[in-house]
DNA sequence: CAATACAATTTTGTCAACAAATTTGATTTC
DNA sequence: GAAATCAAATTTGTTGACAAAATTGTATTG
């Protein structure tokens, strides 16, 4: 039965709905909340959300499109698995496109910028990682990778970038749990930022890729502890 | 187990049609014979292909996502305008990308996969260019992209260059046109393919970077001229 | 005549019923 | 008891009617 007791939403307001349903999914995906193979049954999330139907359907079309599910005629949609070759063809996009935001930031933003991350990912970091603080780090890992997208201002890198991070987000929390990993990373950002802070965006570039390339090699390493 | 040669088809056959239509819309947004602003309407397009309303909605909802088009609530679909900004854009993502294409291409082919394309790019095409036979380059260009992608073998970086690549089609085309273009990147085509054919990723990388930042500096030039 | 208000038309958004396909479970047969 | 068969249930796909919003056209008023 249509609800009578809310207020009739205007358009705007029930497309904000949906986006903010597509992004709740987005991220219990992401969280493996809902694991590679769960199946999104439309009555169901109909239910969940209290939307119609064809809200779902809408909402399963643009999971689709993300590649985050994978729709079968008839059969229903599931969450998508991400497999090994799949994992590294992401890393290759990584390198390619977070090392052009790096070197689009250096070359757009002031170099002060910079400074505060310096501060941030310097000796006070360096002891909360040794700490076993790692959360510290993923968080100003986060907030780098953030600015750094915004500086680079680049709409389609931001919006590619979106769509393969949120792929992998397990996984790159788990390398970067691995021993030693957050230290070796902590260090090699340290070095990409004062390339950016100087101004040399070349070297900063190069630096990011080192940095996932040194990622992907924890990676191949620990990878049958993390798949 | 008992319906394995009867028609599961019936299902797919319809996804397939939609995804027929989809193409073909792209190809009209692509080649402007649906130009920017041009208004997409449900009904219309139900008609036109002969399908229901829902599955247009459908549809539209596939090129939103592929950002092809813009929906307004209760407004309806028009197709978007590709400004300045975005077209610089998407040569930095080129650069970072069709890179990364010729690099994993170089690495994963067998080196003789290239004669051909070395040959198909020598003094035959050079002649022809000089004879103003554009298209004969255009088409050769087109084939060895398709082959380096396929060879590649990086499905998201095929998907992202698709989804950019089909946003400036006309304006490449456009650039490939001007006076002299084609003969300098034929020229520089043909080095990266020698590069190519000695294994050399890095250069070869290189190269197809230098070759999309001419396009670009070629487009700066003629800017007015194109638009 | 311009500006506004208002009605008519067009277009998009939503919903619920219906159709088609798949899965599940029980029954039969050898 | 295992395999095949068929019916019941569940689930997705489609349709058409209706609601809501925006656009267009018309008339009224100062």
């Amino acid at each position: 039965m249509a609800n009578k007791a809310t207020k009739t939403e205007t358009g705007k307001q029930r497309k904000q709905r949906t986006d903010e349903i597509v992004q709740t999914l987005r991220k219990r995906i992401a969280d493996h909340d809902l694991p590679p193979g769960a199946r999104l049954q439309e009555v169901e999330l109909a239910e969940q959300f209290q939307i119609s139907r064809s809200a779902v359907r809408e909402i399963l079309g643009a999971l689709e499109q993300r590649g985050l599910i994978n729709r079968f005629p008839n059969r229903g949609a599931v969450v998508a698995k991400l497999d090994l070759k799949e994992i590294y063809e992401i890393f290759d996009i990584r390198q390619a496109l977070e090392g052009l935001c790096v070197r689009l930031a250096t070359q757009n933003a002031p170099p002060q910028i910079w400074e505060a991350y310096l501060d941030r990912f310097g000796p006070g970091l360096e002891q909360a990682i040794d700490a076993g603080d790692i959360a510290a780090y993923i968080a100003a890992l986060e907030d780098l990778r953030t600015e750094t997208i915004k500086r680079a201002d680049n709409s389609h890198a931001a919006h590619f970038l979106d769509l393969v991070l949120e792929k992998t987000h397990l996984i790159k929390l788990r390398v970067t749990l691995l021993p030693g990993r957050a230290a070796a990373g902590r260090k090699m950002h340290l070095h990409m930022l004062t390339c950016m802070h100087a101004g040399d965006a070349a070297g900063a570039e190069q630096t990011k890729k080192e940095i996932i390339r040194s990622a992907r090699e924890w990676l191949e390493r620990y990878q049958t502890f993390i798949m």
